[in-house]
DNA sequence: ATGTTAGTTTAGAATTATTACAAATTACCC
DNA sequence: GGGTAATTTGTAATAATTCTAAACTAACAT
């Protein structure tokens, strides 16, 4: 009987200290499977955390990530995007609505050029069209 | 018996004027294959071409990239980079010495959620620690 | 409970990368 | 060579992110 575990609690195993910011947008990311960026999480919880600055976004998405409760991923525009599921997924990008939708592939690197390297994470991201809008026209 | 062609046959084949700035930035990239960035490029075609300014390194990127004639790739940490080869393959970004490797994967994007989407083009990169740097010991 | 302290947050300034703009220039077609 | 639309240039503007120093606070020890 597996049981999610909430923001709090997974602050807490992580060693981090329990702030504010960090609860709240840790817990807006678990609960809003967007890929939001920093901006969006900050007008996100806006209205309802008018006190947390940008500057804590930033700071804050970046510890999380560094501690693996989050991932960035990196769009093929340069934008910046945070994802709560940190285990290995792509994501597609629709170039119409904006949307990121998940991908569930494993990547194969063939990375035999490059035996002894040590891979740290990997990023995989594609870009077009979704099923959607396709079937609205919006593909060129 | 192939022939790999020139800039300025590459750049009228794609329809394009030919003019000093689109020749110079593009035989930059077809004999660096360093994956520079705009200001890379910008420095190193500077000495030879001092009237070309970083402006039109922006714009003659994006143009050639447009036409097909670059790829641009996204780092991990969200610099744009460009590439002369437009075939598909992955990156592996070293932290350590920062330099950038092909890998010549195929992705396998398994995009069962998202049938009748249309993809343009798909980024795969990968982050770590090359041979070298592992070796010298500069990994963590 | 209270004090201490190191870690965290804040607001705003600084930096950096990229885009926008309008004037000057230039490649290409005739 | 001349006309014209595309391109380039230099600079200004914008946007995203990082920096900084002062204020604050969570966690621990008392």
């Amino acid at each position: 009987m597996s049981y999610t575990e909430d923001a709090q609690t997974r602050l807490r195993r992580a060693g981090l200290r329990l702030t504010t910011p960090r609860i709240v947008i840790y817990e807006y990311l678990l609960s809003h499977r967007t890929h939001p960026t920093c901006d969006q999480i900050y007008n996100g919880i806006r209205e309802s955390n008018p006190g947390i600055s940008l500057a804590s976004v930033y700071n804050v998405t970046e510890k999380l990530a560094d501690e693996k409760l989050l991932i960035k991923i990196v769009a093929p525009d340069g934008e910046r995007h945070y994802d709560s599921i940190t285990e290995f997924h792509g994501h597609f990008f629709c170039l119409a609505c904006k949307k990121i939708f998940d991908l569930n592939c494993t990547p194969d690197l063939k990375m035999e050029e490059l035996k002894g390297a040590k891979t740290t994470d990997i990023l995989l991201s594609a870009r077009g069209y979704c099923p959607e809008c396709v079937r609205k026209g919006h593909a060129d």
